[in-house]
This record gives structure tokens, C-alpha cells and sequence, in this order.
DNA sequence: ATAAAATGAATGACTATTCATTCATTTTTC
DNA sequence: GAAAAATGAATGAATAGTCATTCATTTTAT
């Protein structure tokens, strides 16, 4: 068992308060969206007291900022461990890096809520901008690359690394959206059979 | 001209003065954002008083509201017009359609920075979700109308035009986040390359 | 002159941040 | 091993700043 797991409720470890308050975080914008979630709202979710976000974070602009690293880093993550157990062909790790952003920890409403809670701010704070503009652009790349070596193995003629690439980042963001948008009509295995679809299309001898 | 054109500016009609405060209300929430544009943002944007907006929509929440459905709106009609004007066959008013996303007119970043932002709101604000299922709905069923009679012309086999129409969608949807977060990187042709491209493989027949 | 439109200072509600105090835990002392 | 002292996490009331909304007054149009 943690350290931290075993210490009373009163005194957990500096690591383990940031990471409830986090997750607070996530709840919190996730039910009323970045614009109204105060820090009064965070500490209640959080079961803690009205300074405490101040105390561990110093400020509201910074709790956000980490909140967004969090959930980068998280996804950052469960993206290389699926790259590397996937395989062993690049249609095999591709189809797995789709089937990863429709899984339900990653297409997660509340994560998604949060997503696109930072991209309607984008404007607003350059950091955000940047942070996500660092992680995509390296996750554009590996997709990239997996599609030239499926194109070269399949002598496929007339298409383009970069625009599949391209297209399933913005198919992959784009049904994100319908779920936070449309969550009644949301179906899982539908958006996954959506991507498949061009996959097949594409790749008609690799899908 | 138009009567409110040739009215001084201390003294519009009502309408222009609404029309002016919500173009106002883009521009502020495309250069800060929803949470941070205030109603002084907004006056001061349309070089108006304080007051202004009250005055005119009543609340804050109001002129919102009122932005996103001329948004809606616009849209609405730019499809419609498009639909009607375009073909004669379905795979031409298919591509109207999606070249229509993709306009300067339509892709806009400032109206997309908007768009976003309410997306981001949606979970706080239950009104704007229900206006863009609304609206969604109905484009989503054109599409997927149109896909049908393709698919039937070209005696396509085992493909499925509510696929068709959730790729369209969600991809249309994913190319304006692309412009929104990477605007340096953004190339409206290669865009519309993605678009063309995922047609001709589904529909190798008509593109 | 009257009505309509606009102004902008004032109000009041809300909320991020601060900080003196409380409390549980750990360390030191004897 | 028990009591005393120190630590630092957590609290929550108080502060300070922001901003939506109101409204008495001014300006403009007819």
C-alpha cells in the first residue's frame, strides 16, 4: 500500500493533495465548464476548504495549467504504451492508436468536456496553445510515419502520408466532439466502425 | 442603401445597433475568449457606453445566446443556398457542401474561435447544446440523404450512408479545430484535399 | 416639446487571494 | 516511554478586485 494511501484524511502528501485537486478539477469544468468553475466549487468537490487550491497551486491560472498537463501527459502515455505493445505491422500499431481514442478511458466525457473546455479558451491563453500544439504535432508525426510505411507495403498509388494523417486527427477530434455534444446519440462502436471505414477505404488491402 | 446605414452613428435603429454589438461580441470572444470577455469588452469593441448591452439584450447571457443563433444562422442559410444552387447530381451538391465548410467566409477563425468556445461551455449551458443539436440534426440527415443516392447510383456495396455522414461531420468538424489551435500551419487547400480525398476512396466512382 | 436612445457613474454580487489560527503528526528532550 | 516542542498542512473569515446590472441624466431625432 502507498504511503500516501495510509495517512489520514486530514494530512496527505503534497503529491497526493495535488493530484485530488486535479481530479476535482476535471469534475468540476467537466459539469459547469471553465468559465464557472470557481475555486470555491474546486475545494467543495474536493471535500477540502476554500484556500486550499491557493495553497498547493498558488493560483487559479496555474491549477488549470496543470490540470491540461495532467490530462496531456496522461494521454501522452497511453499513447506510447500502445505503440509499443501493438504490432508487429504498422497496420496493426495504427489501428491500435485509433482504437485508443475511442476507448472509454481516453473518449471520456468528462475528459472530453475538458478538451474542448482549454480549445474554446485557446484564444485567451497562448500557454494553452502551446502545450497542445507540442503534443499533437509529435503524435501527427508517428501517424504520419505509420501511413508511409503501410503506403510503401501496400504500393498504394496517389495517396498521401500527411493528409491521412491529417484526416484522423480531425476525424478523431471531430467524433469527440459529437460525444460531448451529443452524448444521447453517442455510440462507440459506431465511431469506431467511422474510422475502420476510411481505414478500409484507404488501405483496402491492409483493413 | 439600407435605412439604418444613413442614420447617424450616435442613433441607430434597434436592429443595427443588436447586429453591431454581436459582431462586437465575436471579435472580443475571438481575441479573449467566452470566460473573459466582459460587457465592457463588448461596449468598448463597438465604441459604444457601458451600459449598452443591457440596454439592447437585456443580460449577458442574452447577447450570447442571440450570437450563437446569428452564427446558427448564417450558416443555416449559406446551406441552404448552397444545396439549392449546386448540382445537378448528388455527388456535386455533396462536395458543394463540403467546400462550403472549408470557405474563408465559413472557416473563419474569428467564428470558429466562437463556435469553440460555446462547445466548451456546453456542459454549463444546456441551451447551447440543444441549438446545436437543432441545427446538426438537420445537416447531418442531408448528408447522409445525399450519400444515399451516391451509394445507389453507383451500386456501391457495403457501405453505409450514416458512416458516410458521421466521417463528413466529425472530419469537417475536426479540419476548424486544426485551424483554431495550429492557425500558422492551417492550409485551407490541404484541407479541402482531405476532404476530396476521403470522398474519392468511399465514392471512387464519382470523384 | 416629447420620446427614444445612449451614457457612464454607482451598486451589489461574486470570487480569487491572503493570512492568522487550528490541528494532526513528527521530532526532540528528559 | 511520555511529555513538550516543532512542523507544516488545512482551515475559513476577511480583503480586494472585478464585473453585470441599474438608473438618473444627457443627447438626439422628429
Amino acid at each position: 500500500m502507498a504511503v500516501a494511501a495510509t495517512k489520514s484524511n486530514r494530512t496527505a502528501s503534497k503529491e497526493a493533495r495535488r493530484q485530488q485537486l486535479i481530479e476535482a478539477t476535471i469534475k468540476c469544468i467537466s459539469k459547469r465548464g471553465i468559465g464557472s468553475t470557481t475555486l470555491g466549487d474546486v475545494a467543495r468537490e474536493a471535500g477540502l476548504s476554500q484556500g486550499i487550491v491557493n495553497l498547493h497551486f498558488e493560483s487559479k491560472d496555474n491549477l488549470f495549467n496543470e490540470t491540461l498537463r495532467y490530462l496531456a501527459e496522461e494521454y501522452k502515455s497511453l499513447f506510447e504504451k500502445t505503440l509499443e505493445k501493438s504490432g508487429p505491422d504498422a497496420a496493426d500499431k495504427l489501428l491500435a492508436l485509433m482504437e485508443l481514442d475511442l476507448k472509454p478511458s481516453v473518449c471520456d466525457q468528462k475528459k472530453i468536456a475538458v478538451w474542448f473546455g482549454f480549445w474554446g479558451e485557446v484564444k485567451a491563453m497562448p500557454a494553452y496553445r502551446k502545450m497542445c500544439n507540442e503534443y499533437d504535432h509529435g503524435y501527427d508525426r508517428v501517424i504520419e510515419r505509420l501511413s508511409k510505411e503501410i503506403i510503401a507495403e501496400g504500393k498504394y498509388d496517389n495517396i498521401n502520408a500527411k493528409n491521412i494523417a491529417d484526416v484522423l486527427s480531425s476525424l478523431t477530434n471531430g467524433l469527440w466532439l459529437s460525444c460531448l455534444i451529443s452524448p444521447k446519440n453517442w455510440d462507440r462502436h459506431a465511431a469506431l466502425e467511422s474510422v475502420k471505414g476510411y481505414l478500409k477505404s484507404v488501405f483496402p488491402q491492409h483493413y
